[in-house]
DNA sequence: AATATTTGCGAAAACGTTGTAGTTAATTTT
DNA sequence: AAAATTAACTACAACGTTTTCGCAAATATT
């Protein structure tokens, strides 16, 4: 059954509503042996709260919304599943939104949030998304955003990353150590703030060891699995081709994967590769990948974690803050010597 | 800017609440000019109903739950891949749960869905879960579920499944077929559908070809990791060892791959490896993974659609309906002659 | 010209809560 | 014994919508 709410609680109970309501949440107004029998006859008739007519009252529902750029990615799940455990922790809601990596459709998402249907947003943003004003506007309507990975550094709030920098030049100062001489980048877009530290990594290292950056070596891969496919097969026909090769996300380290494979190109012997990715698998690859994995869950724990404290101190502005967390790099066959 | 609500539109425009209100959803009753008036407004000052408002009055929410019992696994996420799409078109939102497969949590979960936060649910069963009480009682206070791969047969609705018996007979077909006499069963638990299934078609296979089943052939792996890979390398170990193995979900093919790894068991040579998997890397593990893959987004996409229609037609009660679609056995190397 | 209908709008109740401001009756203080 | 306090409870407004009903003025029908 259900369907009970307060009114026909109190019916039954021969006392108002008002009554019941300050009973069921313990006020001190109302005497011991009503409030039991109140209790009781409550968990009786299995009543529960209707949560939008308590959001209504108070403004505040109790629901956040997660805002990622895929969710095929374990990158993203690995974050989600960490801030869905802290939800359930503090008793709060996760909506999903996929932007698929669309700045419009983010957009479309960020303005549809503004009515109140969340009381903060955890997001990582778009590669496409060039302009904050839909971040700043949401956040004036009074909707915190708490960002990770993929953040903005224009805004003022929380944002968890990792030391991506770090990352990068230890990923290329690894390719190199390992005998690599021509080395690749493969990113997604200028515009995220992870892809951007990597590079800087990537070229500070080629920098430290004399090597020479070359601009014909970044290959920006957007969204297209098959686009991507010919850029990298392209990169891997000319006549000098790189032997090593660094890829700013998981997807471009498979794809590369399979242009060697048909293309027969040899890895590690022909080509290193390393790559950002948290991926389960890449110790079963054939060769198994070096990768650097990021701290996914616990950045979504943290994201969560941040976000909730702040909600519940009724804070609608969050404090700028960076939190950032280290990858790791871990070496397999793709790299070896 | 924002919060502007119907009272301070009406304020604005110096008409009541309740033209603004009927301008802004195209009601008859209101002159076309006062209402062009009222909707230019509107936009210019950004109105965006209260959601929470609507919901109370109208006891619809449009927003649905997803209930799965693990996040980082790519069936599921590709199931909410799917949903997430369905929804984002019919306006719909996306409260996520997971239940970690524990059939408390999940228990615990459905009995907060049941004061009108969501106004259906799409799952996916705990392998845990054994009475299904609570699944009844949602339904029996207004809330429909919708079934996806792990199914309650039990209950009246839409269940949407892949062909789980002929594809396990398959697999198991296929196996034998590539040499295999002794095959393995890996599977989750007798209680979840699918695996029942699956288990079924394994065991019609063995007994068209004339092999006998073998009750220690069918392991039973829990939730962890660690136990489930003592499992398997017991079986991997005695002096009769299966040169065949089935996994039911894609974890333990990558478990039985760590095990063979570890006691340098060769596949396909030694042991034969087939597996329910949408893992993106099969073709790129080592050997390359044969695989059944079932069409999740595509499921997770059904699964919305049907619950929206139902939705929309405040269909409180779904109608029992078997979706079978089908999955699709990739061959690769890990069962090769 | 008297009556009936239509058009355009507003008042107010309802959805299920919560919290403020009463209102009794019992108890304590003076 | 009168006044003040406390204890235990209730009435009611409010949150932001939607919708039913009502009402006047304008128009159409006899």
């Amino acid at each position: 059954m259900a369907k009970v709410n307060l009114k026909q609680l109190a019916q039954q109970l021969d006392v108002s509503i008002s009554t019941v309501s300050k009973a069921l949440r313990g006020s001190y107004e109302i005497g011991s042996e009503t409030k039991k029998r109140i209790i009781d006859t409550a968990r009786e008739m299995g009543y529960s709260p209707n949560p939008y007519a308590g959001s209504l009252r108070h403004h505040k529902s109790k629901t956040i919304a997660l805002v990622a750029p895929e969710l095929t990615n374990n990158f993203f799940i690995q974050a989600i599943t960490g801030a869905e455990i802290v939800a359930q922790e503090k008793g709060y809601h996760i909506l999903i939104y996929c932007t698929h990596d669309d700045a419009e459709k983010e957009k479309s998402i960020l303005m549809h949030l503004q009515n109140g249907r969340v009381d903060g947003v955890i997001m990582s943003l778009a590669s496409t998304t060039q302009s904050y004003t839909h971040l700043e506007e949401l956040i004036q309507s009074g909707i915190p955003i708490v960002f990770f990975d993929r953040i903005c550094h224009e805004i003022e709030t929380a944002k968890i990353t990792t030391d991506d920098f770090t990352s990068g030049f230890n990923a290329t100062e690894h390719l190199i150590q390992n005998g690599c001489h021509d080395i690749a980048y493969l990113c997604v877009s200028e515009n995220i703030s992870t892809d951007n530290k990597r590079k800087q990594g990537y070229l500070e290292a080629l920098n430290k060891y004399g090597l020479k950056a070359d601009k014909q070596r970044i290959i920006k891969c957007n969204g297209d699995e098959k686009i991507n496919y010919r850029k990298i097969k392209k990169l891997m026909s000319g006549t000098k081709k790189p032997d090593g090769l660094f890829a700013s996300i998981e997807k471009l380290a498979l794809t590369t994967y399979y242009v060697c494979n048909d293309m027969k190109i040899k890895i590690p012997q022909t080509l290193k590769i390393i790559c950002f990715s948290n991926l389960r698998t890449a110790p079963l690859l054939n060769p198994s990948l070096t990768t650097i994995t990021q701290p996914a869950f616990e950045m979504g724990k943290q994201a969560a974690s941040i976000l909730f404290k702040n909600l519940d101190k009724k804070r609608t502005l969050i404090s700028n803050e960076n939190i950032v967390l280290k990858s790791e790099l871990i070496k397999r066959n793709s790299t070896k010597k």
